[in-house]
RNA sequence: UCCCCGAUAGCUCAAUUGGUAGAGCGAGCGGCUGUUAACCGCUAGGUUCUAGGUUCAAGUCCUAGUCGGGGAGCCA
């Protein structure tokens, strides 16, 4: 009996604390955005975070700056002398300790916050020792918060950051479910080794040590797990077309690995993309959803993230709202590759790599195209086909793929898509024509055999994206663990 | 992978022509204060990335490597 009522007792706690404003249901705290916010001066709260800073006054009081991670703010709590462990414990709290405050809220007195919390408790649950903390009170490099990536989300920056990627995950989501889109969970582990797209990561479980051999003297890839060579996935876009040649319109979303030795901050080896594709759809349709879908994440990040935005804005890039907003309010640019090829051979300015129809652009002509000649993002479509993988659409011309990019100032690429190629004699072709094994993409191709349709699709560099709205110079600072040439800590 | 630059106190950086290793912040202690980039004073803190080399003498010059940054390529 006991017991049930204890059962009952927790669960209407439980219930209680699941409201919007509280926290986990076993410990009654408020988070800090709410506090700050929603709660009228005098009620008493708990809240738990972090101490960020600080200051302690021989007046017989200190001042405890507290940020839980819910919001940019921090609050501030006034822990009086009087308290019991104040003498012992509060004069010695410093940057990064763990405490639960309990007390009213209180209209500030001093500038800098509006309401502050008049400790009646100052519970400790884990001192950190000032001299070792690695996140000191100060400005800190990010080449050197890289060396701290477990605690970097304690910093103003990585916090928001954090945030602001959780709205856009939020959002994608949101974005192509009110359109009808289904999400597709494409495999991580794929077999095939020449989509294309860029170098793969090898999966295997054999022993590296005594790795098996055929009589050739060749790794035998049969007598792995899988029974053949398998990879880590670079894209998903080839299942995801086969889900949409069946249910419509689909899109993925999670984690993308190429093997490239790329050093750039652009570039990472395994990263988050967004894949849509969209059965009876042609190249013009395609680049409309990626301008809709675009702008939908910029709007929502602008509606819902104010304080990081604004942070950003102040301490990162002081152009990075202004330009979100232009960009949210102008229809994007749409030129072909050859009118492209035309703006740059006209452009009154030296370059590195002469502008030349049938190369593909360099950085420094798509940054001239997306800074210089049209300031915003700039949709380049029907390049030419020799550039361009084997499941572009060809065009009628002969010369051209219906492959779209999308590029934005200071990132440069942040879309790349297509129209695909639904006839199955010009695919085959296609993949001859670039020593591909048309037999290895047999079920690629029956979507061709069976009951082909137009379709088209892109794929979203999600990194870039944060990177595009934060101002984040580096993409190694835009996701929680970077994974790069030679680095893998964490 | 190629080109350029860098590595000095816990962090961010100085150090003249090759000639005794410095500051700010942070930390500790003290003072002061409804403070909030707090302020004032004192103290501690160094195998100058690693391994070689040149030199009477190397943080500084040379070679190689490691790591980091920027640019390029590859791409999202």
């Amino acid at each position: 009996m006991a017991l049930a009522v204890a059962a009952l007792f927790s669960w209407n706690k439980a219930r209680r604390y699941r409201r919007p404003g509280h926290g986990r249901p076993h410990m009654d705290r408020t988070l800090i955005k709410y506090a700050l916010t929603n709660i009228p001066a005098g009620q008493a709260v708990t809240v738990a975070g972090w101490i960020r800073t600080t200051r302690h006054s021989k007046g017989g009081f200190s001042f405890l700056t507290i940020n839980d991670g819910s919001c940019m703010a921090s609050i501030q709590a006034v822990a009086d002398g009087k308290l019991a462990n104040y003498a012992d414990e509060l004069v010695h709290l410093s940057a990064g300790s763990s405490v639960v405050v309990t007390g009213a809220l209180a209209e500030s007195p001093a500038k800098g916050q509006t309401v502050e919390i008049q400790a009646s408790e100052v519970r400790v649950l884990g001192a950190s020792d000032a001299a070792t903390y690695p996140i000191q009170p100060k400005r800190h490099s990010f080449e050197y918060l890289r060396t701290q990536a477990h605690l970097r989300p304690r910093t103003n920056t990585f916090g928001a950051v954090a945030r602001v990627r959780s709205a856009l995950s939020f959002a994608v989501h949101e974005f192509f479910q009110q359109r009808g889109f289904l999400y597709v969970h494409t495999p991580i582990i794929t077999t095939s080794d020449c989509e294309g797209a860029g170098e793969l990561f090898r999966v295997t479980a054999m022993d590296l040590a005594d790795l098996p051999r055929d009589p050739a003297g060749n790794v035998d890839g049969e007598q792995d797990f899988f029974g053949r060579p398998t990879f880590l996935t670079v894209s998903g876009q080839l299942e995801g077309e086969t889900y949409a040649c069946a249910l419509g319109n689909i899109y993925t979303f999670g984690p993308t690995f190429r093997a490239e030795n790329s050093n750039t901050p652009r570039h990472l080896a395994e990263f988050w993309m967004v894949e849509p594709e969209m059965a009876f759809c042609d190249l013009a349709g395609d680049a409309d959803l990626a301008e809709e879908f675009l702008k939908f994440l910029f709007r929502v990040v602008l509606e819902r993230c104010g304080d990081d935005m604004k942070f950003f804005n102040d301490r990162i890039d002081k152009t990075v709202i202004e330009t979100l907003e232009h960009v949210t309010d102008s229809p994007f640019e749409r030129i072909t590759y050859t009118e492209a090829i035309d703006i740059l051979a006209a452009a009154d300015r030296s370059w590195d790599y002469p502008p030349r129809w049938g190369a593909d652009l360099q950085t420094e002509h798509e940054r001239f195209l997306a800074e210089e000649t049209f300031a915003k993002p700039v949709v380049i479509t029907d390049y030419p086909a020799q550039i361009k993988p084997f499941y572009m659409r060809l065009s009628d011309d002969g010369k051209t793929a219906a492959a779209m990019d999308v590029i934005v100032p200071r990132i440069g690429e942040i879309i790349g898509g297509a129209q695909r190629e639904e006839r199955l004699d010009v695919l085959e072709a296609q993949m001859k024509a670039q020593n591909m094994a048309p037999d290895d993409y047999w079920w690629y191709l029956d979507l061709r055999r069976y009951g082909t349709v137009p379709h088209a699709g892109f794929g979203l560099g999600f990194e870039r994206t944060v990177q595009f709205i934060t101002g984040m110079v580096n993409i190694r600072d835009v996701i929680a663990y970077p994974r790069t040439p030679r680095s893998a800590d964490f």
